[in-house]
DNA sequence: CATGCATCCTGTAGCCACTACAGCTTCAAG
DNA sequence: CTTGAAGCTGTAGTGGCTACAGGATGCATG
């Protein structure tokens, strides 16, 4: 059994973050010992982890809510991961082009600005009709 | 003199949004109308679409108002606007290199998943140790 | 002149996913 | 027995809007 700070040390997910889930119920309230501190088991922790994972792959808390009641169902359960996943993937690909378009934007607007300069193009590419 | 409608409708930004952009100083507040609705001139209508490319290139509002207030000056400004485009330029590509990875570990995530299977890749990669 | 409807006004609350206090209690070490 | 770290609850703030509620105004029609 670990206390907050360490299950905080074993999953990644900073303590704040821990208390927020569970008052948002991403994850079920722990035990708790007999002053009231959380008392996390491993697979709190290991659900705790999943969390972080999936956050760090993007995935919304309500996502993550819905693969976490997916996780111990069976049968089903596959082809809705994999749905959430292939749509998650394509946003992250619209995201990817969109900032590739922003990015020649951007090399384009600035290209001819120089620190010398009294009228600066960028400015000027902004304010443009 | 344009009402805040059709200014939303020249420039692009939505009215509850120039609104918001006056109460956060973004843009200064308008000229009234004798009952007072706010009176937008082309130099306002202006600025607000200037606000507006710049947020679609990425801009944060911070970054926003620096620029907007380097625009009249002239002399040192084309050399702070390339740096405020450099810096933003270096955020987006560092955005993209991570969407980038991101991209490869959903694909990879989700590579063996299937509607029929009962034991979910992707859901033991997310709880794995 | 009255009615209706679009548009305007202010002020406040909600969104997402945290993060950061304030003010308190508990626990282990020295 | 004191000190300091770590825990607790509850609330407010972040960015950049968006969405009401509840009212006033302006213009076209009957």
């Amino acid at each position: 059994m670990h206390e907050i700070g360490e299950a905080a040390r074993l999953s990644g997910v900073k303590v704040e973050t821990i208390r927020y889930y569970e008052r948002d119920g991403v994850v079920p309230p722990p035990d708790r010992s007999a002053s009231g501190r959380r008392l996390y088991d491993s697979a709190a922790v290991a659900r705790l982890r999943f969390v972080k994972r999936s956050r760090d792959l993007g995935f919304s808390i309500a996502d993550i809510k819905t693969l976490m009641a997916l996780a111990p169902a069976s049968g089903r359960a596959c082809g809705d991961v994999k749905e959430i996943g292939e749509r998650h993937l394509r946003d992250v690909r619209v995201k990817i082009a969109d900032l590739l378009e922003l990015e020649d934007a951007l090399v384009a607007l600035i290209h001819d600005c120089d620190s010398g300069r009294s009228d600066c193009p960028a400015l000027r590419k902004l304010f443009a009709a």
